[in-house]
Formats: C-alpha cells, structure tokens, sequence
DNA sequence: AAATGAACCTGTTTGC
DNA sequence: TGCAAACAGGTTCATT
C-alpha cells in the first residue's frame, strides 16, 4: 500500500486527533511482524502523551512525552487507524493502543511486512532503521544536482536508482514509475547515460507527483485509507502504473507497455520515455 | 562499492 | 467451477 505520500497522508489525518491524547493500554495480539514485537519496550508507552507526530522515509514516528518514539512501518499491506475503543479485534489486528480518549490505534498487516517497535526519540537519527538512508524528496536539499551527483559511479537502471532508498527516500514501485513518465525517461536507462539537465526534470517530476498524490489523499488501489478510514484518489490520476495496454495520455499514440525490472512491475510508454 | 536476486508473508486476481 | 500460479504498495540480507 504506501508509498511517501500515503504515509504522509495518514501522518496528517492521525496529527490532530492524537496529538494530547495519551497512550493508556498498549496491546499485543500477534508479536509476529517482520521483526518480532517487543512487549515491554511497546508497554513503556502507556502513560506517556503524544506530542508529535513525524514521518521519515516511510516511516510514522509517533513521538511520547517520556522521550521515546513509536515507530510504525506499514509494510505493502499495513492499515493503521483510529477506531472506537470498544471496537472489535478484526483479523490480522497485530497490536492496540488504546489511548486515554476512549479511541484505540488499531495496527494490522497481514502480510506481517511492518514493523513497529519504540526508539528513544534522540537516539532516532542514529537508529540502523534510518541512518542510511538518503535525502527526503520534498526537502530542499533534493534536486537535480543532487541526484546527478548520486549517479555518478553508477550504472544501474532509473527506476531502480530512485527507488534506492540510500539515494532518496520514499519513491516505491507506483511513485517511479509515474516520475519516469512525466520526466519523458525510460525505466532501463542506465543512470550513466542521463544527462545533466535531465536530472533536473526527473527530480521536479517525482517532486511533483509525490505532491500532487499527497494533494489527493494518496492512491487507494485495494484498500488504502488515512487514519480515518477515508480512501485517496490518486489512483484516477496515474498516467502509466497498471494502465498497460491502454493508449498513452498523452496522446502520442503509444500504448503503455508493462515490464519486470527486478521482479517489479514497471510501466511506460515506448513513445514518449527514451 | 554497486548490482542483483532471494527471502520474508497472506490475500486476491488471473489463467487454464 | 475449481484449482494453481501469478501477483501485490517494501526492506534487508547474501552473493556476485
């Protein structure tokens, strides 16, 4: 499910209902996530109020008063939303933070490629969750220089340098090859046989179709939904991704061709993307 | 160092 | 209709 602007989303749609509540009863149904929930370290929350609410990457970072971090990491399935209290367990539910207002943080992933797990906020930056990776695209230190800079040395193909996430974060499988089609570049070409000025036209474009999914709630495809259970639109706006054998948006006349780059669904137009 | 592929899981869709 | 294969938004680790 999420990619930078789906986790953005749901970091916007949790920030003003968490914010002052407290975590009263944190709650471990299944410890079996990709690494192994830790009770007691998930339990020292309780007590502690929400003071911030961060994102990093693909990360949400839930910052406590008692100077510790709740870290959660959706995965490809991963839901995090605010329900009753009194709500039901549904399946897959892995854990429940019930908070002093009477609502519960429900997390469920069925997949189980989520994590969660609690840092001590000053110790985040130097976390092995995070230390490695590269720059954050809505920042200002992303542009084109700077991905040309990254490049050099390289030789693997685009899409797969943009969804490195030492290079930069946050692009997944949908988000590149969304940025690759407005930036008119081909999946495969190799990062070594991009031109200086064509960086500067990729790193505007992811800039812009992370913003603009972001703008539309993120992209709902099954089941994508904020913390309040509200699903995005972005999905009608995707030029290319799942759209192979449909004509070019553009009107080029091509017709968007499907391929697997290290077993990942790529999208493109032929015509357009060289 | 960089590139590639496999592994981790379950649920849903596709194809015979 | 039924079953099996293919596929799905991510990250990390091992191997070249």
């Amino acid at each position: 499910m999420p990619e930078l602007p789906e986790v953005e989303v749901l970091r916007r749609s949790l920030e003003r209902p968490l914010l002052g509540d407290r975590f009263e009863t944190v709650r471990v149904h299944f410890p079996t996530l990709r690494e192994p929930l830790c009770e007691r370290r998930l339990r020292s929350l309780e007590g502690q109020e929400v003071v911030g609410l961060r994102r990093r990457a693909k990360y949400l970072w839930i910052d406590a008063s008692g100077g510790e971090t709740l870290v959660l990491h959706l995965g490809m399935s991963g839901r995090l939303t605010l329900v009753d209290g009194r709500a039901p367990l549904v399946a897959h539910e892995h854990l429940g933070f019930e908070l002093a207002s009477g609502r519960r943080l429900r997390f469920r992933d069925p997949r189980r490629f989520g994590m969660a797990f609690v840092a001590s906020t000053e110790s985040l930056a130097r976390d092995r969750h995070f230390r490695h990776l590269g720059v954050e695209p809505l920042s200002t230190g992303f542009d084109g220089a700077r991905l040309a800079g990254l490049a050099g040395g390289r030789t693997a193909p685009v899409k797969n340098f943009l969804m490195d996430a030492s290079v930069v974060v946050g692009v997944g499988n949908i988000y590149a090859s969304e940025a690759l089609y407005r930036s008119g570049i081909h999946p495969r070409r190799s990062v070594a046989r991009i031109a200086r000025r064509r960086f500067d036209v990729l790193a505007e474009a992811v800039r812009d179709v992370l913003g603009d999914a972001i703008e539309q709630g993120g992209t709902t495809l099954n089941d994508f939904a904020d913390g309040e259970g509200n699903s995005g639109y972005f999905q009608v706006s995707l030029d290319v991704y799942g759209r192979a054998g449909e004509p070019c948006p553009a009107g080029c006349g091509g017709t968007i061709r499907r391929v697997s780059l290290s077993n990942r669904s790529t999208y493109y137009c032929p015509r357009c993307q060289r």
